[in-house]
DNA sequence: TCGATACATCGACAGATGTCAATAGATATG
DNA sequence: CATATCTATTGACATCTGTCGATGTATCGA
């Protein structure tokens, strides 16, 4: 299938060929992606503070502080997370709220058992 | 507890600071540096290999071919891999076998969901 | 002992990444 | 309209990262 990291080797009768259950350069790709937009400690604090939150959501303005960065910064990482689809954002007024996207949590964490 | 990303917060009575349920920095980092290890196509192919082989484990030359990389490069995503834990290395001779740690993923797919 | 094999380390290099100050865009308020 | 506030974008910078070739180290076989 190769959906999935393979942790468990997958049943199969005399295989010829080695690996033929590994990830493929594609399909590796965008399992990657996810995994390293939660590869800065930064950005791990960041969904943690969204999913603590008191409404499940935040604005950058209630992120600055806690994480002791500056504005753009944060703003920087919000994108990050947002394209890996780990985050999504909402305008509303003049804030922009984000909620972290619990699929996408949950898929990542499908990589890792089969 | 902070001991994952809070996807569900946590029931909390009244809680007066907002995000004291997130990861301090300090909690953050470990994880993130899971997340880092697991944030390369490449390495997330190797992982795969490994998971998918005949006994559950690999040599250097088994994975250069695969991911149509140099030795020196796989050696140096390995150890990548093994000082995040999510491998084992074991010399054997000539040899260097290296093993999946299933119990670093089954942790690092817990900080997904709480 | 000598050569071959498997792996690690080193040095180098281009490219990616995290960070900030400055600035721009959008929206609410007076 | 003018001003303040919230966020995104830009430009710049130091650092980190992925990659390779060359070299070093250990082990096996002849």
């Amino acid at each position: 299938m190769a959906s999935a990291l393979p942790l468990v080797p997958l049943d199969r009768a005399s295989c010829a060929t080695p690996s033929a259950d590994a990830l493929s350069a594609t399909d590796a790709e965008p399992i990657a992606r996810i995994f390293k937009a939660l590869g800065d400690p930064t950005r791990v604090r960041l969904i943690s503070l969204i999913a603590a939150s008191e409404d499940g959501e935040a604005c950058i303005c209630d992120l600055t502080a806690p994480v002791g960065l500056s504005q753009p910064t944060v703003s920087h990482h919000m994108r990050l997370l947002g394209e890996a689809g780990l985050v999504s954002r909402e305008q509303r007024g003049r804030w922009a709220y984000y909620r972290v996207e619990p699929d996408a949590l949950i898929r990542a964490a499908g990589f890792l058992r089969p």
